[in-house]
RNA sequence: GCGCCUGUAGCUUAAUGGAUAAAGUAACGGUCUUCGGAACCGUAGAUGGGGGUUCGAUUCCCUCCAGGCGCACCA
């Protein structure tokens, strides 16, 4: 599935304008068409735009001497037109680069526009009326909350949050596993010791069910007559026996309120919950009815789907039992989800140990429903690891999404005892969620205590506390309205780095969300803070109307950035 | 064994096939009679190996090496 994006949006954007002028050279000269790009060179001395039209055209045709020649028949034509009130010059560069400088009143319009539009500025409506569902973080009831949870929660909240900065209206969904094997070995442990819970937290209850589960996948694994205690176990939880509800319906319940308060924490708040005792009950269906339409077939007793025949895994949809699989819950979620929003796309995010197997739950969805296939999409993340390895709840070797937000606070509290407790909090969330946003979804994360609530250099506290630097000075000042009356303005070399990187916001805001890439936005609100701090080192700005504005506009940014990446912006830290 | 993913500075990460590979961190050395030092400036340090395509390769292709993940009734 792809994004279908209107980039109408962005048709008077320089780089289209840009585009558009050499595409009208080459055509006036007689030259052929050529594939070239219009983009920001990595050394800003090189401009802010830069095409490498004169070297892609060069290699076609034999009848210049070298590609600045034909450059400077490119350019020459360029500077004839005057309509275009946003290129200061042009110059031939390099091998034959074209590169265009912007001027500084055009500049300075967009710091107007994002002062204008303030928490609006760098939205769009590319996806206008496109309804999203994303579905994320899928912690399972009896089991804990680990960082893997948190990780894909701080991805999953992010790619909302830029579905709905581009103009989508997005639900954002929760699957969660209340039957199924873990839960019966949870149960099991938890029958063997329940009487210790008198009284306790919440917190605490949790923490006991992750243990009753460790011991009960031990004992799965290691005692026979546990073995079979608690597969009777799963077979009691999937056909409601009364005999073990209470106990069911109470741990189910601690674990969903207690996720709950984490999300609050996280600030996730989520439309729509599926459980996989719901999903399976449709999967079930939709599988025995395409087993006779041949889709799937019957192989030992099961129901399979022959992914070998495409490339991929054959995998079981329903055992032998005739009870559904995780396969079969997948395609049957695909249906519920459906139901409930009428979606145009629908993103997955999970690890991306699973990838090979989404695709075959994948490629059994577009046997059964091209339609909803089309529209459906898995966003594998990197795994969270240990320096010494993978978590496992089963030996319990997991650190609780929890135990590390607390860890994070402590430390915050210890290296700034005057910080207000929402404060506090407010910079352990978001060191947490920028260490793992800030690099891009592919690779795993190596979980590194020290880097994630990380205070100094490119950490969510570096840009919380350059927003409550700007919205300390302008404290100092009377001043509401930073609209600025200058449309000419000669810039300082730190003012001008600063007017030369924050138009690229909205473009960032649209490219973060296409290649569902939130890092691009922690990049981006990085390189902003940087150049403000330096500009701030060398150069006082209450007195200054223009650099008011400037520090007003950076504010703006930073916070509507933060915003994105699921961060809170404090006024004071 | 087969398939997929990943190898960039000691560590964590940037870089739509473009120009001198960019930061943070750790190390060392600096900045402040100033609006918030969780800041700023400087020194030193890298594309796993080998081929290929290209005017140009961290990026694409092949191969080797290293690591991870997946491969039938778990989720």
């Amino acid at each position: 599935m792809q994004f279908k994006i209107d980039r109408k949006i962005f048709a008077t954007w320089p780089d289209q304008q840009i585009r558009q002028l050499i595409n009208q050279a080459l055509k006036e000269l007689k030259l052929p068409a050529v594939d070239f790009i219009v983009e920001h060179p990595v050394d800003e001395n090189h401009g802010d735009y830069s095409s490498n039209i004169a070297l892609q055209l060069f290699s076609k045709l034999s009848k210049f001497k070298n590609p600045r020649e034909l450059a400077k028949k490119i350019t020459d034509y360029c500077l004839q037109i005057t309509d275009y009130d946003f290129v200061d010059k042009i110059e031939i560069a390099g091998p034959g680069f074209l590169n265009f400088h912007l001027k500084r009143e055009w500049l300075l319009k967009q710091l107007n526009q994002a002062l204008k539009q303030a928490d609006q500025y760098g939205r769009n409506q590319s996806l206008k009326a496109k309804k999203v569902m994303v579905e994320f973080t899928d912690p399972n009831p009896f089991k804990e909350f680990h960082i893997g949870h948190l990780y894909s929660n701080a991805v999953g909240e992010s790619l909302a949050r830029l579905f709905e900065a581009i103009g989508a209206q997005v639900k954002r969904a929760n699957y969660q596993g209340d039957v199924g094997m873990h839960v019966a070995k949870s149960i099991w442990g938890m029958k063997k010791k329940l009487k210790i819970l008198a009284g306790k937290s919440l917190t605490e209850r949790v923490k006991f069910m992750g243990q009753a589960y460790a011991a009960g996948a031990t004992a799965y694994q290691e005692d026979q007559s546990a073995k079979k205690e608690i597969e009777a176990l799963n077979k009691q939880i999937y056909e409601q026996d009364p005999a073990i509800q209470e106990l069911y319906q109470t741990g189910r319940q601690w674990s969903l309120d207690y996720f709950e308060t984490i999300y609050k924490r996280l600030g996730t708040k989520f439309d729509e919950y599926f459980f996989e005792s719901e999903a399976g009950e449709y999967g079930l269906k939709i599988v025995q009815e395409y087993l006779k339409k041949g889709v799937f077939a019957k192989s030992k007793g099961a129901v399979i789907f022959e992914g070998e025949k495409r490339g991929l895994h054959t995998r079981v949809f329903i055992n032998s039992l005739g009870l559904p699989t995780y396969e079969a819950k997948d395609l049957g979620l695909a249906v519920a989800k459906y139901q409930r929003f009428k979606y145009d796309y629908s993103f997955n995010v999970t690890g991306n140990e699973i990838n090979a197997y989404f695709q075959v739950v994948l490629a059994a969805l577009k046997q059964i429903n091209p339609e909803l296939w089309q529209k459906t999409r898995h966003v594998g993340h990197g795994m969270v690891r240990l320096p010494e390895g993978k978590m496992s709840s089963r030996t319990g070797k997991v650190l609780t999404g929890e135990w590390l937000i607390d860890e994070a606070k402590a430390k915050i509290k210890k290296t700034y005892p005057d910080v207000s407790e929402k404060t506090a909090e407010m910079v352990a969330i978001g060191a947490i969620k920028y260490a793992l946003l800030k690099a891009g979804l592919g690779r795993d994360v190596i979980f590194s205590f020290k880097e994630s609530i990380s205070l100094q250099g490119n950490s969510g506290p570096y840009l919380q506390y350059t927003y409550a630097r700007c919205r300390s000075v302008l404290q100092k000042t009377k001043i509401t309205d930073y609209r600025l009356p200058i449309t000419d303005y000669s810039a300082n070399s730190e003012e001008l780095a600063i007017l030369r990187w924050f138009y690229r916001y909205p473009e960032t805001v649209l490219a973060a969300a296409q290649e569902l890439a939130p890092n691009q936005i922690a990049n981006y609100l990085y390189e902003l803070a940087q150049r403000f701090n330096t500009f701030y080192n060398n150069h006082r700005i209450v007195g200054s109307d223009f650099r008011l504005t400037l520090t007003a506009a950076i504010a703006q940014i930073l916070e509507n950035g933060l915003y994105l990446l699921g961060i809170k912006a404090p006024e004071k830290m």
